[in-house]
DNA sequence: GCGACAG
DNA sequence: ATCTTGTCGC
Protein backbone atom coordinates (compact mmCIF):
# COMPACT_ATOMS: atom_id res chain seq x y z
CA UNK A 1 0.00 0.00 0.00
CA UNK A 2 2.80 2.35 0.98
CA UNK A 3 4.46 1.54 -3.00
CA UNK A 4 0.70 2.63 -4.06
CA UNK A 5 1.11 6.19 -2.42
CA UNK A 6 4.22 7.13 -3.26
CA UNK A 7 3.30 6.71 -6.60
CA UNK A 8 0.87 9.50 -6.85
CA UNK A 9 2.42 12.72 -8.83
CA UNK A 10 2.58 15.89 -7.06
CA UNK A 11 -0.85 17.62 -7.59
CA UNK A 12 -2.48 14.69 -8.50
CA UNK A 13 -5.01 12.64 -6.48
CA UNK A 14 -5.99 9.10 -6.54
CA UNK A 15 -9.14 7.72 -4.53
CA UNK A 16 -9.97 4.70 -2.62
CA UNK A 17 -11.47 2.81 -4.95
CA UNK A 18 -8.53 3.18 -7.69
CA UNK A 19 -5.62 1.72 -4.92
CA UNK A 20 -8.30 -0.81 -3.83
CA UNK A 21 -8.34 -2.34 -7.35
CA UNK A 22 -4.73 -1.50 -7.61
CA UNK A 23 -4.25 -3.78 -4.84
CA UNK A 24 -6.46 -6.58 -6.17
CA UNK A 25 -9.52 -6.28 -4.94
CA UNK A 26 -12.32 -3.42 -4.53
CA UNK A 27 -13.30 -5.26 -1.30
CA UNK A 28 -10.44 -3.30 0.13
CA UNK A 29 -11.68 0.01 0.07
CA UNK A 30 -12.37 0.05 3.27
CA UNK A 31 -8.62 -0.94 4.33
CA UNK A 32 -7.49 1.97 1.62
CA UNK A 33 -9.94 4.61 3.68
CA UNK A 34 -8.49 4.05 7.19
CA UNK A 35 -4.63 3.71 6.28
CA UNK A 36 -4.82 6.44 3.21
CA UNK A 37 -6.70 8.62 5.82
CA UNK A 38 -3.59 8.89 7.81
CA UNK A 39 -0.84 8.05 5.62
CA UNK A 40 -1.43 9.59 2.35
CA UNK A 41 -1.43 13.34 3.11
CA UNK A 42 -4.63 14.47 1.59
CA UNK A 43 -3.73 13.03 -1.64
CA UNK A 44 -6.28 9.70 -1.52
CA UNK A 45 -9.68 11.26 -1.89
CA UNK A 46 -13.43 9.41 -1.19
CA UNK A 47 -14.43 10.08 -5.00
CA UNK A 48 -13.78 11.58 -8.01
CA UNK A 49 -14.19 15.02 -8.26
CA UNK A 50 -14.46 17.91 -10.24
CA UNK A 51 -11.23 19.99 -11.39
CA UNK A 52 -8.67 17.34 -9.69
CA UNK A 53 -5.94 15.41 -11.44
CA UNK A 54 -6.86 12.33 -11.02
CA UNK A 55 -4.30 9.41 -11.00
CA UNK A 56 -5.23 5.97 -11.12
CA UNK A 57 -1.94 4.17 -13.54
CA UNK A 58 -0.19 2.28 -10.27
CA UNK A 59 2.76 0.07 -11.00
CA UNK A 60 1.27 -2.72 -9.24
CA UNK A 61 0.93 -6.68 -9.37
CA UNK A 62 -2.02 -6.34 -7.79
CA UNK A 63 -0.78 -8.39 -4.34
CA UNK A 64 -4.30 -9.37 -3.40
CA UNK A 65 -5.16 -11.35 -6.47
CA UNK A 66 -2.10 -13.67 -5.29
CA UNK A 67 -3.21 -14.03 -2.15
CA UNK A 68 -6.82 -15.13 -3.80
CA UNK A 69 -4.76 -17.46 -6.09
CA UNK A 70 -3.18 -18.93 -3.27
CA UNK A 71 -6.47 -18.86 -1.07
CA UNK A 72 -8.06 -21.12 -4.25
CA UNK A 73 -5.01 -23.93 -3.93
CA UNK A 74 -5.08 -23.99 -0.47
CA UNK A 75 -8.70 -24.86 -0.36
CA UNK A 76 -8.07 -27.76 -2.55
CA UNK A 77 -6.41 -29.88 0.64
CA UNK A 78 -9.50 -28.84 3.18
CA UNK A 79 -10.98 -32.27 4.49
CA UNK A 80 -15.11 -31.53 5.44
CA UNK A 81 -15.19 -35.22 7.07
CA UNK A 82 -14.24 -36.15 10.47
CA UNK A 83 -10.94 -36.81 10.61
CA UNK A 84 -9.63 -37.43 14.38
CA UNK A 85 -9.45 -39.87 16.71
CA UNK A 86 -10.84 -38.57 19.58
CA UNK A 87 -11.47 -35.10 21.61
CA UNK A 88 -10.25 -34.95 24.82
CA UNK A 89 -8.58 -30.96 24.18
CA UNK A 90 -10.34 -28.42 22.75
CA UNK A 91 -8.61 -25.16 22.32
CA UNK A 92 -10.19 -21.83 21.72
CA UNK A 93 -7.75 -18.87 20.48
CA UNK A 94 -8.55 -15.20 20.29
CA UNK A 95 -7.12 -11.78 19.69
CA UNK A 96 -7.21 -8.49 21.03
CA UNK A 97 -5.65 -5.45 19.71
CA UNK A 98 -4.42 -2.01 19.86
CA UNK A 99 -3.09 0.24 16.78
CA UNK A 100 -0.59 -3.08 15.16
CA UNK A 101 -0.02 -4.79 18.26
CA UNK A 102 -1.71 -8.26 18.55
CA UNK A 103 -2.34 -9.60 22.23
CA UNK A 104 -3.32 -13.27 21.73
CA UNK A 105 -4.99 -15.89 24.06
CA UNK A 106 -5.05 -19.91 23.89
CA UNK A 107 -7.30 -21.83 26.01
CA UNK A 108 -7.50 -25.22 25.97
CA UNK A 109 -9.78 -27.19 28.13
CA UNK A 110 -11.75 -30.60 28.30
CA UNK A 111 -15.14 -31.20 27.38
CA UNK A 112 -16.61 -31.03 30.84
CA UNK A 113 -15.04 -27.27 30.39
CA UNK A 114 -11.97 -27.35 33.06
CA UNK A 115 -9.20 -25.32 31.85
CA UNK A 116 -5.89 -27.64 31.10
CA UNK A 117 -3.25 -24.49 29.68
CA UNK A 118 -3.00 -21.33 28.78
CA UNK A 119 -1.10 -19.55 26.87
CA UNK A 120 -0.28 -15.31 25.49
CA UNK A 121 1.73 -14.01 23.00
CA UNK A 122 2.20 -10.79 21.75
CA UNK A 123 3.16 -9.62 18.56
CA UNK A 124 3.06 -6.70 15.75
CA UNK A 125 0.69 -6.74 12.63
CA UNK A 126 1.18 -4.87 9.44
CA UNK A 127 -1.74 -6.62 7.33
CA UNK A 128 -4.87 -4.73 7.64
CA UNK A 129 -8.42 -6.60 8.24
CA UNK A 130 -9.49 -6.44 4.46
CA UNK A 131 -12.62 -8.81 4.42
CA UNK A 132 -12.10 -12.16 2.93
CA UNK A 133 -8.88 -11.90 3.47
CA UNK A 134 -8.28 -12.19 7.71
CA UNK A 135 -5.99 -15.20 7.81
CA UNK A 136 -3.64 -13.14 6.67
CA UNK A 137 -4.12 -10.71 9.35
CA UNK A 138 -4.51 -12.82 12.32
CA UNK A 139 -3.02 -16.25 11.48
CA UNK A 140 0.48 -15.54 12.60
CA UNK A 141 -0.55 -14.65 15.97
CA UNK A 142 -2.71 -18.13 15.98
CA UNK A 143 0.41 -19.94 14.72
CA UNK A 144 2.51 -18.69 17.64
CA UNK A 145 -0.06 -19.11 19.89
CA UNK A 146 -0.12 -22.75 18.68
CA UNK A 147 3.73 -23.51 18.84
CA UNK A 148 4.79 -26.59 21.20
CA UNK A 149 0.66 -27.32 22.07
CA UNK A 150 -1.61 -30.60 20.82
CA UNK A 151 -5.02 -30.01 20.92
CA UNK A 152 -7.15 -32.79 19.30
CA UNK A 153 -8.97 -29.65 17.83
CA UNK A 154 -9.16 -25.69 17.79
CA UNK A 155 -12.08 -23.13 17.92
CA UNK A 156 -11.36 -19.75 16.34
CA UNK A 157 -13.34 -16.84 15.99
CA UNK A 158 -13.41 -16.61 11.73
CA UNK A 159 -15.20 -18.50 8.94
CA UNK A 160 -14.49 -22.00 7.60
CA UNK A 161 -15.27 -23.34 4.16
CA UNK A 162 -18.55 -20.27 4.31
CA UNK A 163 -15.87 -18.37 2.25
CA UNK A 164 -16.17 -17.47 -0.80
CA UNK A 165 -13.11 -18.94 -1.92
CA UNK A 166 -13.90 -22.09 0.84
CA UNK A 167 -11.15 -20.71 2.62
CA UNK A 168 -11.48 -18.93 5.93
CA UNK A 169 -9.39 -18.93 8.51
CA UNK A 170 -10.66 -21.90 10.22
CA UNK A 171 -9.67 -23.93 6.95
CA UNK A 172 -6.21 -21.65 6.68
CA UNK A 173 -4.91 -22.60 10.38
CA UNK A 174 -6.37 -26.06 9.48
CA UNK A 175 -4.82 -26.90 6.54
CA UNK A 176 -0.89 -25.50 7.82
CA UNK A 177 -1.23 -27.49 10.90
CA UNK A 178 -3.17 -30.69 9.26
CA UNK A 179 -5.65 -30.04 12.42
CA UNK A 180 -9.25 -30.06 13.01
CA UNK A 181 -10.41 -26.88 13.30
CA UNK A 182 -13.75 -25.36 14.14
CA UNK A 183 -15.16 -21.58 12.46
CA UNK A 184 -17.55 -19.82 14.78
CA UNK A 185 -18.75 -16.39 13.84
CA UNK A 186 -21.18 -13.61 15.36
CA UNK A 187 -22.13 -12.35 11.72
CA UNK A 188 -22.04 -14.60 8.35
CA UNK A 189 -19.45 -13.53 5.72
CA UNK A 190 -20.89 -15.64 3.04
CA UNK A 191 -23.66 -18.00 2.18
CA UNK A 192 -27.21 -17.96 2.87
CA UNK A 193 -29.22 -19.46 5.61
CA UNK A 194 -31.66 -22.10 5.17
CA UNK A 195 -33.72 -23.41 8.19
CA UNK A 196 -30.61 -24.47 10.23
CA UNK A 197 -27.69 -24.82 7.66
CA UNK A 198 -25.99 -22.20 5.88
CA UNK A 199 -25.51 -23.05 1.76
CA UNK A 200 -23.23 -21.85 -0.87
CA UNK A 201 -25.51 -22.62 -3.67
CA UNK A 202 -25.97 -26.40 -3.51
CA UNK A 203 -23.48 -27.50 -0.69
CA UNK A 204 -23.73 -27.07 2.68
CA UNK A 205 -20.78 -24.73 4.14
CA UNK A 206 -22.34 -24.64 8.19
CA UNK A 207 -25.05 -24.17 10.42
CA UNK A 208 -26.99 -21.66 12.45
CA UNK A 209 -26.99 -21.89 16.34
CA UNK A 210 -28.60 -20.51 19.29
CA UNK A 211 -31.17 -17.67 19.60
CA UNK A 212 -29.19 -14.88 19.18
CA UNK A 213 -27.30 -17.08 16.37
CA UNK A 214 -23.82 -17.86 16.12
CA UNK A 215 -22.57 -19.15 12.32
CA UNK A 216 -20.77 -22.24 12.85
CA UNK A 217 -18.51 -23.65 10.18
CA UNK A 218 -16.06 -26.33 9.51
CA UNK A 219 -12.44 -25.04 8.85
CA UNK A 220 -10.69 -28.28 8.68
CA UNK A 221 -11.07 -32.47 9.21
CA UNK A 222 -14.48 -31.69 10.55
CA UNK A 223 -18.11 -32.00 9.13
CA UNK A 224 -20.70 -29.53 9.91
CA UNK A 225 -22.62 -31.44 11.93
CA UNK A 226 -19.83 -32.65 14.25
CA UNK A 227 -18.53 -29.08 14.63
CA UNK A 228 -21.98 -28.15 15.36
CA UNK A 229 -22.07 -30.66 18.30
CA UNK A 230 -18.96 -29.78 20.35
CA UNK A 231 -19.65 -26.49 19.96
CA UNK A 232 -23.13 -26.90 21.48
CA UNK A 233 -21.41 -29.03 24.28
CA UNK A 234 -19.41 -26.50 25.26
CA UNK A 235 -21.89 -23.24 25.11
CA UNK A 236 -22.15 -21.93 28.53
CA UNK A 237 -23.20 -18.52 26.88
CA UNK A 238 -23.81 -17.27 23.38
CA UNK A 239 -20.24 -18.23 22.14
CA UNK A 240 -18.65 -21.50 23.11
CA UNK A 241 -16.48 -21.43 26.28
CA UNK A 242 -12.67 -21.90 24.93
CA UNK A 243 -13.45 -18.65 22.62
CA UNK A 244 -15.00 -16.86 25.45
CA UNK A 245 -12.22 -17.73 27.90
CA UNK A 246 -9.61 -17.05 25.00
CA UNK A 247 -11.68 -13.58 24.33
CA UNK A 248 -11.96 -12.72 28.05
CA UNK A 249 -7.76 -13.58 28.06
CA UNK A 250 -6.81 -11.67 25.10
CA UNK A 251 -8.37 -8.59 26.63
CA UNK A 252 -6.86 -9.06 29.79
CA UNK A 253 -3.54 -9.49 28.31
CA UNK A 254 -4.38 -5.88 26.05
CA UNK A 255 -4.96 -4.37 28.89
CA UNK A 256 -2.03 -5.43 31.07
CA UNK A 257 0.70 -4.39 28.57
CA UNK A 258 0.66 -0.89 28.54
CA UNK A 259 -2.23 1.64 30.44
C1' DG B 1 -24.89 -3.66 -12.69
C1' DC B 2 -24.45 -2.46 -7.64
C1' DG B 3 -23.64 -2.99 -2.92
C1' DA B 4 -22.23 -5.70 0.97
C1' DC B 5 -18.65 -8.25 3.24
C1' DA B 6 -15.51 -12.73 9.34
C1' DG B 7 -12.25 -9.78 13.12
C1' DA C 1 -11.43 -5.45 16.14
C1' DT C 2 -11.56 -0.57 18.51
C1' DC C 3 -13.59 3.93 20.28
C1' DT C 4 -17.17 4.62 24.66
C1' DT C 5 -21.97 5.94 29.15
C1' DG C 6 -25.45 4.82 30.42
C1' DT C 7 -28.90 1.61 30.80
C1' DC C 8 -32.50 -2.23 30.19
C1' DG C 9 -33.36 -6.72 32.21
C1' DC C 10 -32.95 -11.10 34.87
Amino acid sequence: MELLLRQIPEGMFSTYDAIAIALGDIIARDAVREFAGIKAGGKVIPGIEDGIMLFDKFETEFPLKKLRNEQIMMSKRVVTEDDFEKIERIAGMDVAYRGNTAYGAYVEMDMKGNVIEKNTETMEVNFPYIPTYFSYRELPVLEKLLEGRHPDIVMVNGSGIAHPRHFGMASHLGVLHSLPVIGITKRLLCGEVRGKYIYMGKEKVGAVYGKKPIYISPGHKISVDSSVAISKELCRYRIPEPLMQAHVLATETKNENNL
